[in-house]
DNA sequence: TATGAATGAGATTTCATTCAT
DNA sequence: AATGAATGAAATCTCATTCAT
């Protein structure tokens, strides 16, 4: 990475917290500049504007959320146990990166929707990769014959991903992160495979 | 209702249609007063600020669905039948005021959240209410024995909730909103009945 | 007096006590009309505007002093002892003018000033006036052989009256105003007489 | 002094005029910037809004005036000729701050106490060190002997100090100011020892 | 005469962005 | 590359005054 980059980026993980503190419309350009420790007029070097740095940083959340899930594709699962293990594994694993890092969804699903409608589409296109991902799961468990045939594939992805972003919320706000995280998990596979097993 | 009265639900109306499609931020006193019909001075007449008018239309929306919401009780129902066909009407119910008033959705999932803290907790307060009230549905499917007594009884309600607003998302996202309201019924009460009933 | 003519007063009156605790700047015509008890609008037909009012307010003060200052012209005096009793009088009258009503030189000394050129000709002129009146008084003094006849008179009566305002100020801001009425008649008296007389 | 400060004295010093010439209430922002040439936003890198410019243009003037007051202590004077040439030079010098920066005392006198309490306060303050500072005065004549004991300090140095600030105000409106100086300087000087001297 | 809603001009203040150094 | 002062375009809010009833 050249030293132009590392500087975008070292801007862009400043702003990320700022925006995250003080929302995207309160926060100014002197604030990510203090943060970041450098004069106001040298961001506009390394960024066109202020939706132009707040696009980048959506990407990039974007991008992590997506390197984390694709990270454990679907693997193979020969029973219905192994595949409500290995769903059980992708819940634990997506809880982790909402959960490690709460200002995503922070940012995510409160501050980014009401910014811009290019940056509100960048989302939404993400949301629907998701789904993508989550329908293969769901396909593979139908092919294998662990799951009903007759099941709405696209609504019933979109169903199971607004289930993990609650699921995520509520362990932010929880307490006993720890103990929210086992019962949602416990909520959410009893739900998902409870619903959709074949019996 | 005095002339007062009237005169400032007519700019929650005129402010409400413009916030949900200039959104909160974007909105200027102006623009709602054009809306209204009326000069910019006098929109300080009857609230002290945008806040406090959008507050107002917050608290306005939430009473609203909440009246929806409370109008059908979880009433009697002797089998899993008719257990089944009160939850659907109950959905149904749900997507009715959500379709029916699409910019309800988008103030208060996409705008609110991101104005304003004490905004942001209404909203919280209000979906724990209406948690609070999906509880009873399934307190009451326990009771009599069609749902499975070690149900989570409070992530399930959120979860449930979770599902219903994702459904009303996406139904207003759909160009047949008659067919994917059937759909998002069909998926979302199978969800729950199927992963909750006892078998 | 007319039925308008009374509601003009009433008005003054009102707004005479609102202008001496907020300012004129700070005061509205609404404070004005909640003081006396009528509608915003209505204040228009009485007067011509804000200024218009504060102006009459300040004519209806001046004429007020005015009366009470003139009430005890410079009478028969035969000695020294008698001019100073009579000096003393005076002073007492003045003093009970502005410390009965303190409002009044607050508005006068400290408000109007600044509020508008002819408003502060206004009270210039009444200063003039004023001085003219203690003219006469030094005047009958010189005559009557009882003060020096070298007294620069125009400056000596402007300082006089100096010394009666800053008394006057001064007794107003004291915990014991009856004590520090006695106090500063019997300085003013003393630097008055004590410097002037002859010897 | 660095940059920034030297743009605030810059600032002050263009209000300063501005302010005595269309007063407090009528100056707005834009005028000040105009006057300094500069944008009206960089005002408020500066000073935290109007009422703050206003307010330390108002502690430089009672500093100026304080330095110039307390420049000459009361020294040493043998004879209660020497103790009167003192005074003189004394008022002299009072009426040269004065007359020289006509601007201070139309601000500090006129404007300055209706704009607000804490201004107000602060002149109150000053007011009453400058009365410190003639008691001394007056102190050091009665223990040397030149005046008669049984003045009443306090009201007197106030009484005093009315009177200089008096002639400053008739100095300022005077066509010739050269002789009314001299005047009033006499007219002060003679009411003071005049009246207070030992016979 | 009375009401009080409505008007609209204007002042303050904020801040993204530019620019001179 | 870096600084931070300067710009200027909004947006909010206030209130004297007018107007319809």
């Amino acid at each position: 990475m050249d030293k132009a980059s590392k500087k975008r980026v070292e801007i862009m993980e400043a702003a990320y917290k700022v925006f995250s503190e003080k929302g995207y419309h309160s926060t100014r350009i002197e604030d990510i500049a203090v943060e970041t420790g450098m004069a106001q007029g040298l961001f506009y070097r390394y960024f066109d504007n202020k939706l132009d740095l707040f696009s980048q940083i959506i990407d990039m959340i974007i991008a992590r959320i997506a390197a984390g899930v694709m990270s454990d594709a679907p693997g193979s699962s020969d029973t219905l146990e192994e595949y409500t293990e290995q769903l059980e594994r992708a819940v634990d694993n997506l809880f982790e990166i909402f959960v490690e890092d709460p200002i995503i969804s922070k940012l995510l699903f409160y501050e980014a929707r009401s910014v811009d409608d290019t940056v509100n589409k960048k989302i939404q296109d993400s949301l629907d990769l998701f789904a993508d991902f989550s329908s293969q799961y769901i396909k593979d468990g139908i092919e294998k014959g662990f799951l009903r045939p007759d099941i709405e594939l696209r609504e019933t992805a979109y169903a199971f991903n607004a289930l993990i972003f609650e699921g995520a919320r509520r362990i932010m706000l929880a307490k006993d992160k720890k103990k929210a995280k086992k019962v949602w998990k416990k909520v959410i596979v009893d739900l998902a495979i409870g619903a959709t097993a074949r019996h």
